[in-house]
DNA sequence: CCAATTAGTGTACGACGTACACAGTAACGA
DNA sequence: TCGTTACTGTGTACGTCGTACACTAATTGG
C-alpha cells in the first residue's frame, strides 16, 4: 500500500498509520492498538515533544530551532520565573517578533510542554563499576531533587498534565536500570518507579518553596519565619492539639535540617523497597509460585 | 499602650504587632520572634487564609462572605476547571461585578490561595474505636489521594507556593495523631509526614492526570492509549532499552490497576515506617541512649 | 522563470487582572 | 438630629497577554 504523502495533519480523526511493518514499528503499534484512538489535542502535544520537525524543502531557511526557543524560554524562568515567560519576552530575547515563535510551536502551552521536557534534564550518568540498588536510587533521588530545586519553575507548570517527553523518559529509565537486577517482576518495578519517584519529588515540595523563594529576593530566614508564622497557628487552635505539641516539645538533640530529613524520610521509603526485594527473593526460594504479596 | 486604631494596611513593613499578652498569642510570637521578621507579602497572604475578618462597623453591611467567593470560585473550577474561574466568573456568579470581589480578595492570587485550602478539606474523622497507625495511615493517604483526584485543579495550582491554612494543618494532624503513640520522637514524626504525605501526593500524579483528561471529556480509554503511545516510544529507542524491556516484558498475572498500584505502592512505604518504628522501640529498650538512628 | 510554499511581520481583537474615581449607605459623634 | 466618617458595590479605563489573519519577502521545484 503506497502512502499518498498527504500534507494532511496527522493528528486528525480516522487517519490510521498505515506504514509498512519494521519489527519496533510493529511491537509499537501493538501498544497504540487500543481500540480507541488516542485523543487528538494529547496526541499533537506529544508528538512537539517526540518528533524531529522535518525541514522544509521550498520557501526561506528557518532563522531558528525550536530548540533556540526552548532555551530561550527556559532562561527567562531560571533568571526571572515563569510568570516572566511570554511569548513576547521569548521572541525579543531571540530578536524577531511575537508572531514568529508560532512557526515553532503553535501555542503557548505546547510550548511550556517544551520546557518542562528540556527543564527535567536528564539524570546522572551511573559511575562505574556500578553500585548496588540502594545506593543508586539513592543518588537518583538525590539528583531529582537538586534539579527540582534549581529549577523551581517546573513545580509552577501542572506537569502531571504535560505528556512525558524524552527527558521524563530517562529518569524513569535510570529506576528501571538500578532495579532491572533485584528479582522484582516488571509490574513490581512499575511500582517502585511510583515509590521512589512519588516520595521524591512530593517531599521536595518545601524545598522547593523554599527555592522558589529565594529566586523572589526572599532571604532563607524570612521564608523560615513565614512557614514557622504559619504553623505556630496550630498552638492553641483545639482544631491541631497533636501538632501544636509536636512543635512546642522540645526538640532533642539538633534540629534536622530540610535536605537531612529528605535524606531520611528516603532511607525510610528505600527501606520498604528493600524489605519487599528480600521477602520475594526468600519467598521465591521456598515457594516460587505461592508468593504472599502476589 | 493604647493602640491607635489606624486602619492601614496591617502587613505594612515597620508595623509590629504590640498587642497585650493572652498566654496562646505570648506562645505564638515565641515562633514569630525570629530575628528576621517574615515577608509582608507572605504574611499579608497568610493572615487571609487564618484571619477572621472583622465586620466593619460603620458604612453598609457586606452582602458577601468570603467563604461565598470561595465556593463560588470552586464550584466554577470543578464545573469547568481552573483557567475557567476568571474574577469576572465567579463574580457573575455571585451576581455582583467583578471588582466586588476585590472588597474581600486583594487579588486574585489571595483568592486561589484560599480556594487552595479550602479543596483541600478536612481528613475523615477517626474511626472509633481507634486503631492502629498503619491503618490510620493507610486510610489517610487514600482519603487524600482521593480528594486530590476529586479536585484535579488542585496540582495546576502551585500549592506548594500557596501558605499553609488551617485545612492543609488538619491533613497533617491527622498523621501526627496517627503516630503519636508509636513512641517517635516529635522530630522522626516530622520526617514520617513528610514520607507518608510525600508518596501520597508525588504517587497520586497519573490518577490526577486521569482524572483531569476525565473532567476535559476525554475517556479513560482515549487518556491511557495517549499515555502508552507516549510510553511506547522508548521501544527501539537506544536511550530507553530497560524500560522499553519492562513494557515489552510479558505482563505475569493480570495487569494492576492504578488505584491498585497506588496501594500496594503505599505498603512499601508504610514497611519502611514500620521498621524504623520497631527497630527505634527495640532499641529503647536495649540501649536508650545509643540509638543507631540518631 | 513562474508557481508553489514557507518564514517572519504588522495589525488587530478579545479576554483578563486591576487601578481609580464615584455613588450610595449605614453608623458614630456632636 | 445632622453632618462626618467609613465602608460597599459600580463604572470606566488601561495595560498585558495570547493569538487569528492578512501580507511581504524569500526560496526552490518544475
Amino acid at each position: 500500500m503506497v502512502a499518498k504523502k498527504t500534507a494532511s495533519r496527522v493528528g486528525a480523526a480516522g487517519a490510521g498509520k498505515a506504514t509498512a511493518a519494521q519489527q519496533e514499528a510493529l511491537t509499537h503499534d501493538d501498544l497504540m492498538q487500543a481500540a480507541v484512538r488516542v485523543d487528538p489535542e494529547l496526541r499533537r502535544r506529544s508528538q512537539l515533544l517526540w518528533d524531529d520537525r522535518v525541514q522544509a524543502s521550498r520557501g526561506p531557511k528557518a532563522a531558528l530551532t525550536p530548540d533556540d526557543v526552548v532555551h530561550a524560554a527556559m532562561q527567562i524562568a531560571d533568571a526571572e520565573g515563569l510568570a516572566a515567560v511570554t511569548m513576547n519576552a521569548v521572541s525579543t530575547r531571540l530578536g524577531f517578533t511575537t508572531m514568529a515563535i508560532y512557526r515553532y510551536f503553535p501555542s503557548k502551552e505546547t510550548l511550556l510542554d517544551a520546557i518542562v521536557d528540556a527543564g527535567l534534564g536528564t539524570p546522572p550518568a551511573y559511575a562505574e563499576p556500578r553500585g548496588d540498588w540502594r545506593s543508586e536510587l539513592r543518588r537518583w533521588a538525590r539528583a531529582k531533587r537538586t534539579m527540582l530545586c534549581e529549577r523551581p519553575w517546573l513545580a509552577e507548570l501542572p506537569f502531571v498534565a504535560a505528556p512525558h517527553g524524552p527527558n521524563w523518559l530517562s529518569w524513569v529509565e535510570g529506576v528501571v536500570d538500578s532495579l532491572s537486577n533485584t528479582g522484582l517482576s516488571a509490574v513490581d518495578i512499575g511500582v517502585m518507579i511510583g515509590v521512589i519517584d512519588g516520595y521524591t519529588r512530593g517531599a521536595s515540595d518545601t524545598a522547593i518553596s523554599l527555592a522558589r523563594a529565594r529566586a523572589r529576593g526572599i532571604s532563607e530566614q524570612e521564608w523560615g519565619a513565614a512557614v514557622a508564622a504559619d504553623l505556630g497557628r496550630a498552638i492553641g487552635d483545639p482544631r491541631f492539639p497533636k501538632f501544636a505539641a509536636l512543635i512546642t516539645s522540645p526538640s532533642e538533640g539538633q534540629p534536622r535540617t530540610i535536605d537531612e530529613t529528605f535524606d531520611f524520610g528516603l532511607e525510610r521509603v528505600l527501606d520498604g523497597i528493600a524489605l519487599y526485594i528480600s521477602a520475594k527473593s526468600v519467598n521465591a526460594l521456598l515457594s516460587p509460585h505461592d508468593s504472599p504479596y502476589a
